[in-house]
DNA sequence: CTCAGGATGAAATAAAAATTGCATAATAAA
DNA sequence: TTTATTATGCAATTTTTATTTCATCCTGAG
């Protein structure tokens, strides 16, 4: 294995070889054909550079390290790898293989849950909103802090309502009209996330629930309703989905201020700067 | 497409030719990784025949066929290419759009890049240790408080280690031989993460990083590395698929000690009761 | 049966790819 | 700064791979 390789010894690499090792394990799988010096041109780099790489790997040379790209292919794609995958090994399918399935099936059920339409009036709401506040019970709050945190980066009074013992978020009395409440909740409903959302609703303050089904109980409330994907193979809900509505409700309102295109560009020049640096 | 250009071709080739047909279409793509020596002895024919069968089918010579054979395989591995070309068209597909099928796809690369025996080691640490401690910067915090909220349900001495004003966790002092600490950063790695891990890991703390690569700075000192694809069409980075490997790290230890199959009967039954239940 | 004409493979040749040597550039140490 | 050390890329060399040549072997028409 190609990558297990490059872990233990990058740091034991030179400048030049970190970054076709980086590059390498971008490129994954697309790089298993090309001759030295392709990979030397695509990475921008010399042919030697490259044959040194593979022998600080330890392979012999580059033909080895060749080899070993072609060898993680033929194994993908080997047919007795493809039943090994979508087959059990004993009865049903793997623990592992039902949870990834499970969230990949949220997520295509979440899209189609939620038009564009009804993402965008969320938008909407949160742009226009004087005061954001994102709460959610148990596991929900995880989500609720994400919402918050990067709600916080593209707009300015965001709050993250945490409950008091037994009682209401405290920040929940300062919200009103022109004021916004988001909630997530999936069973088992918190009781808590249910009264604060009652308790903004009473003061004129807008709402979004973000929930499994139109008919749970925050959904009956709210004023907006996004709707979640939500079934599990566990005995706990699944919030990858969530995250990902999340993700749209914050590129929305971002989207909504700045200039996409420009915005898309920045964003891939400061990912590739990011890139393995600490900060 | 090679098949096509034998079938066309296949009544006009010598005897020779038609056998080599046979086979290499009978071979598939493991004809990809074939240099022409390999081929004819493969074959049980010479090096010649396999050059004018190339030409007989209109290549200009054996790497040209080759390189058709390669281009299926990168074909056949790329089921990411509808997402690049609605990448590259850059502004085509809304933005909602393409943040769901992102996630998709690095849910997708998640699965692939995480074989179940390295997250059953994952599994098989968190078990075994005494205490656990989950942490993580920024937004990767959010999921940490995640994992240490479904871990809690799975077994006791679970932490959140937080962050202090420019320090390290607090609790942190109380890791060493025998504990575990998760740590997950994604770009912008960071430094506050990595310090912890350099601090557990010089007390002999048993260390896991679940981060984009095996050369971000965790993955250079953790003892065992969960990979998370994590491709993002905004300027931040999305949580979704490492809420599903958290998922499945879950899962797992709750069914590493009871039988499995009972827990999921208890699931169905128990979720069915919470249905629009508050709790 | 025999001999023309293509088909075939072994070996020579040509082409391409990988490796290495060496001069230069970058980096760290004094 | 100067110097020693290491890293790097270009170009020469070696090795590997593909192509062509040519002698031989079939096949089938006469």
């Amino acid at each position: 294995m190609l990558a297990p390789k490059i872990q233990r010894r990058f740091s034991s690499l030179t400048g030049q070889q970190k970054k076709i090792a980086e590059q390498l394990l971008s490129l994954g799988h697309e790089a298993a054909f090309f001759t030295i010096s392709q990979m030397a041109r695509q990475f921008k780099t010399s042919e030697s550079a490259i044959v040194r790489f593979a022998r600080a790997l330890g392979y012999g040379g580059y033909p080895a390290l060749q080899k070993e790209l072609q060898d993680a292919i033929r194994e993908k794609l080997s047919p007795a790898r493809a039943l090994e995958n979508s087959m059990a090994k004993g009865q049903g399918e793997d623990i592992y293989s039902r949870i990834f399935e499970m969230d990949n099936e949220n997520l295509r059920k979440t899209r189609e849950l939620n038009a564009n339409e009804t993402i965008d009036r969320a938008v909407q709401e949160i742009t226009k909103a004087r005061r954001v506040g994102a709460t959610g019970g148990r596991s929900s709050h995880a989500v609720a802090y994400l919402l918050y945190l990067l709600l916080s980066q593209v707009r300015k009074d965001c709050d993250l309502l945490e409950f008091t013992p037994g009682g209401l978020p405290n920040q929940i009395i300062n919200y009103g009209s022109g004021d916004l409440i988001i909630a997530l909740s999936l069973p088992r409903y918190s009781r808590q996330t249910l009264a604060s959302l009652q308790y903004a609703k009473k003061n004129r303050c807008k709402t979004i629930a973000i929930t499994d089904s139109p008919i749970s109980p925050i959904a009956q409330v709210a004023d907006l309703v996004l709707l979640l994907g939500n079934r599990s193979s566990t005995y706990f809900n699944s919030q990858a989905s969530a995250v990902t509505l999340v993700n749209c409700l914050v590129a929305g309102v971002s989207y909504k201020n700045k200039n996409s295109l420009e915005t898309l560009k920045m964003v891939n020049k400061l990912t590739s700067e990011w890139k393995y640096h600490l900060m």
